[in-house]
DNA sequence: TTCTGGCACTCGTCTGTTCGGAGTGCCAAA
DNA sequence: TTTGGCACTCCGAACAGACGAGTGCCAGAA
């Protein structure tokens, strides 16, 4: 008995896995006929119908009216994802390709910018990918430069590539003297160390300076962690929107909202921020938190230049993806940024 | 009997007046009964007829089919542009809101983000401003950093507030003195002059250290003329994409290629680069070199801090877009872009 | 019990036709 | 030169009918 209730299960399953590929290949709804065609089910449309019946009772499946074909639900696409679908890898020359790209990067800016092009290229919808943000980051180096004799400029540089730099009006004059030792210690102190952690290990830095000069010190040290903490300082990079062109026949109104939520960063960031730290996140259309995204689907997942991510990367296409192959795709990307992360 | 003339002629271009107005405003062709009664022009439907035969063959307007209303044709909309339409001025409100939001920025991002935002939000279309360029402005400062014992990075500060970094792979290691040397050397005689300048006043430069400095010292100032050089660094800030989705109603067709065209920075450089240095610029559907926006007009004018322009910025929208409130709108932000730079 | 073929039924889409109305061009009169 | 009138064009909405894809159900076969 429970063997052959599986038996019909899988049946049920193999019907959805049959409907998803082909109304993702073909936008329209699919018929039991067509399907039996297309796919060798070894059963007639007849059952078929039946097991589409029972799918839609279940609700992964839906029709637009009576007497048309089937086209599979928000709950439809999450059990493909998690359970009918692989990741479907690139292929050797695809990876040799996504490598070669990526390889001619020239800085940080270039890396996140032929990335989310790529992605862009790769999955023909619309790629978003994250500055390696601050907080996971560690400090290269710090540097301060006297450019007036009250006017110092503070360069942060992290082991990503990443420059921040910022003005700092002193109270007074600070000494070139003083300021070298100031560089010198903050350096001796927070090198290699993640940023958040930097201003604990500063604390007791204005303590060894002169009277005179603490101020100045103080100033310095409240600008730099300021930069430190700057979390919404997170920039985003987008391409492929043209993309967006190809979405579906109900066009503005789908598109409008989208096209607004892209133009926000802080909701892109709050969209890839729901990334799971380890794996891949796949949101398939009212799963997404913002309303404008929920007829769209985002694959996301997290890259780093180690073991750990320090930035997330992604796309947004409509629920009607190739999940197995933007998948694939994010995975790859992904992983191929972080080993050019690793080596610069 | 030249005076016959003139007055019909003004009657014609009145009419033409009327017709772009109202097409504008309804988005559907206009005939000759309609727009007697929403303009007092006294004169009959009639009358009207036989001037807008004349126009249309002059080519200012055109039918869709027989028995249809006129649109303007891209001729047309220039001539109204030229000659029949007057930049509508912002209101004291609007231009207190404009001066209100701009001047909350803080730094340079921040100014070019905040003004095409507001762009946007003035003229509901797409807005676009190009960085302070490189070109036009002059050293602040350029600071030499040692980072490790063959790694220099440098830095090239502008008076727009730009701020570039490059890293820097020395042959042999670098001594503190003669960077520092080399630093005040090249300050001494960079300050304050414009960027493509520069180069000129530093070719006697590596003469002055020894030989076995020499290597490094030329090393640097490539790289150094490099960032001062790299046009192609110029940068674009988008927004309002979503605004597109207000097009029309063959809505792919038209909409892809413009999105295409805004996903390539060199495409709207090219389109800003063809902008008058002095005075707006507005290129009108086929007056656009790039076809894909053959069926968009491009509104930009150059802003800057002091008398001269320092970049550019714009608006693209359809063709049938409202051309003095835009230019309005173009020209009050220019102005007032250009005012907070030149205090900061 | 499960699958299958057959059959009646639903309903959306396509096609052709009709019809009203907006708009035109032309002409004769003011 | 302007105007009112008139015949004409042609688009687009509305309607009807045919077509066909697809369904649900049922009775019989495996």
């Amino acid at each position: 008995m429970a063997g052959e209730v599986r038996q019909l299960d899988e049946r049920k399953l193999a019907v959805l896995r049959a409907i998803v590929q082909d109304y993702v290949g073909t936008e329209e709804p699919v018929g039991s006929k067509a399907l039996v065609e297309r796919h060798n089910l070894g059963v007639s449309p007849a059952t078929v119908r039946n097991d589409m019946a029972a799918l839609e009772e279940d609700g992964f499946i839906h029709q637009p009216h009576t007497s048309a074909g089937r086209i599979p639900t928000d709950k439809g696409y999450r059990l493909f994802v998690d359970r009918l679908a692989e990741v479907k890898p690139m292929s050797a020359p695809e990876r040799r390709a996504i490598r070669h790209f990526l390889d001619g990067a020239v800085d940080l800016d270039d890396v996140v910018a032929r990335t989310v092009r790529l992605l862009a290229q790769l999955t023909r919808q619309v790629a978003v990918v994250q500055y390696p943000s601050l907080s996971r980051s560690t400090v290269r180096h710090i540097e301060l430069v006297a450019l007036a004799p009250a006017k110092v400029m503070l360069v942060l540089i992290t082991n990503t590539g990443r420059v921040e730099q910022r003005m700092v009006d002193c109270p007074g004059t600070v000494g070139e003297v003083v300021l070298a030792d100031l560089r010198a210690r903050i350096n001796a102190r927070a090198v290699g160390v993640r940023l958040p952690e930097v201003p604990g290990l500063l604390d007791e830095l204005p303590a060894m300076f002169e009277a005179a000069d603490r101020p100045a010190v103080t100033v310095v040290l409240a600008t730099l962690f300021e930069a430190l903490a700057e979390q919404n300082e997170e920039r985003i990079m987008l391409a492929g929107t043209a993309n967006l062109t190809r979405f579906g026949h109900d066009f503005p109104l789908t598109i409008q909202p989208v096209l607004e939520a892209l133009e926000e960063q802080v909701i892109l960031l709050r969209l890839l921020g729901e990334t799971a730290d380890a794996g891949m996140t796949v949101r398939i259309g009212r799963e997404n938190a913002y309303e404008g995204l929920n007829s769209t689907s985002v694959v996301s997942v997290g890259y780093g230049s180690g073991d750990e991510s320090v930035a997330k990367l992604g796309v947004i296409g409509p629920t009607r993806m190739d999940y197995p192959g933007t998948m694939g795709a994010v995975r790859a990307v992904a992983r191929y940024v972080g080993q050019i992360l690793a080596e610069s």
